[in-house]
Parts: structure tokens; C-alpha cells; sequence
DNA sequence: GCCAACGTTGGC
DNA sequence: GCCAACGTTGGC
């Protein structure tokens, strides 16, 4: 059992997106660290903080749950999708997926400011530099902490 | 296997 | 739109 940190942009795909949706393939990563993670620590009934990236209020909106094993991200096949990847071989795809499922909104934003801010959470993978990884696991005293804030 | 060039992420 | 901090690619 282990808790996830989850980006998004939302633009592209927000925490209302999947409240709507209630259940989605989470396609698109393109990072064998994230990858790796994704195939071998992710397990059913994992629960994920939902982060806004690249948008006007960064920040964690929502919470959602794993809900499927790993299975291959169809778009990197796909010529036409944002993600294509014309290297990756049909009978060994490279990159690999996971269905989350919604589960709440957070009562407010909890913003990356304010989670800056916290001392406690300084040693947290969200707060330091160059952090730029789409999927990271969050240690238990830390999502207790940053749900604690909403 | 090194490393420069290039691409991407994401806060600001 | 800028730029820091990576990750990836490809020549050698």
C-alpha cells in the first residue's frame, strides 16, 4: 500500500474531468522512473493526491484511486496522439498505464504555496527542486499532513 | 561510456 | 515567455 502524488495540467485533463468521467486510463507518461512505478509499486486501491500543474493556482484538488493493474498506454501506438512514440514496438511496448478512479474533490485548493511553506513537508519530493517527475509516492506522515491543511 | 545539444516540464 | 533543472539522443 502505498500513497501517490498525481500531475495533471488541467487544461489537458482536471479534477472535474474525472469526477465526470469517474474512471480513466491514465495515459500519457513518458518517463521510465515514472514508468517503473507504474508497473512494479502501484497497486490496486492505492490512493493518490490529484496535483493541478501548469496552471494559474498550483496545487492538490482532489483525490483518486488506482484501479486497474498496468497494462500498455494504447496512444504511444497511436500516430495522431500528443504522446505518439514511433520507437516503441507493438509486441514490447515501452510505456505502460493504469486506470485511476475518482474519489473526491478536496474542500478547497490546497495550493503548492502553501504547501511550501510547511516545514514538515520540506523533505517531501513535491517541495524540492527540479521536481518534475508526473508520478511520485508520498510518504504516509506527509499525506496525513497535507490532507490535515484542507 | 562521455558529453554536448536538444527537448520537456513546470513555476514564475 | 523565460529559464532552471532535468532526461534523452546521438556522435565520437
Amino acid at each position: 500500500m502505498t500513497y501517490w502524488l498525481i500531475k495533471s495540467e488541467p487544461t489537458d485533463y482536471s479534477i472535474d474531468d474525472l469526477a465526470k468521467a469517474g474512471t480513466e486510463p491514465w495515459d500519457g507518461i513518458r518517463n521510465y522512473q515514472a514508468r517503473n512505478m507504474i508497473r512494479d509499486t502501484m497497486a490496486i486501491g492505492d490512493q493518490a493526491l490529484f496535483y493541478h500543474s501548469s496552471c494559474k493556482v498550483p496545487g492538490i484538488v482532489g483525490l483518486a484511486k488506482i484501479a486497474s493493474d498496468a497494462y500498455p498506454d494504447p496512444t504511444q501506438f497511436d500516430r495522431n496522439a500528443r504522446h505518439y512514440d514511433p520507437k516503441s514496438d507493438k509486441n514490447t511496448p515501452r510505456w505502460l498505464l493504469r486506470d485511476i478512479a475518482f474519489v473526491r474533490k478536496l474542500s478547497r485548493i490546497i495550493t503548492l504555496q502553501e504547501l511550501k511553506q510547511q516545514d514538515s513537508l520540506s523533505d517531501c519530493r513535491l517541495n524540492q527542486r527540479g521536481n518534475r517527475l508526473s508520478v511520485f509516492p508520498v510518504e504516509p506522515a506527509h499525506w496525513r499532513l497535507i490532507l490535515n491543511l484542507e
